[in-house]
DNA sequence: CCGCTGTCATGCCGAAACAGCATTGGACGC
DNA sequence: GCGTCCAATGCTGTTTCGGCATGACAGCGG
């Protein structure tokens, strides 16, 4: 599991469409299409319905979409904090 | 970033020594204190302080430290949501 | 019923990332 | 100054990864 298979899956979650997914996030579709599936592996459970039309989410997809945000921007988090720290410990 | 890079700060500044976290994390020194290096460039700042006896957290690395142990337990609890979710579902 | 369109999945290949080995460079204690 | 211990770097083989081309399948119109 990586941090940008959880970009992935949010993008993918948000568009219902992996190929709108994929522009979005400046990739092509097969990448990203392996991205949920290896996602889907490693937890052991699918996460969406592929309905021929689109992606729809799961209940676990649902569950794990609210983690996911949290982690994202916890990570954000983490990086703000860190620049103000340091830009705050050289100012004036 | 990604998650490896997230766990390998954390074993090291638990450790304040490279290849201790090294052996923790079933790897080797180089990888590892690449791992930091990379995540110092991406952040812009040094985390650590190199003292000719091991490593040291400066305050941009503890602030860091606070939202990477959020991160990853953030992740795991992901994983056992979705598992807790697909193991609920199928219960009688 | 049959092709047409739109979607995700897969086979394949070249490029990039990665881990490990060997070595360097530097700090500390004696 | 010398030996020891540490992190950083050069290098190489392997693995991972992204993109292209294609396959497999559902839904729709005729």
């Amino acid at each position: 599991m990586s941090l940008t298979h959880i970009q992935s899956f949010v993008a993918v979650a948000e568009e219902c469409h992996v190929g709108r997914a994929a522009r979005r996030l400046h990739l092509t579709q097969p990448p990203l299409s392996r991205h949920i599936l290896a996602l889907e592996d490693e937890l052991g459970a699918p996460l969406f319905e592929r309905t021929g039309r689109g992606m729809r989410l799961l209940p676990a997809g649902e569950a794990f979409l609210v983690h996911a945000r949290r982690i994202l921007s916890e990570v954000d988090a983490a990086v703000h904090t860190v620049r103000g720290v340091v830009g705050n410990s050289g100012e004036s």
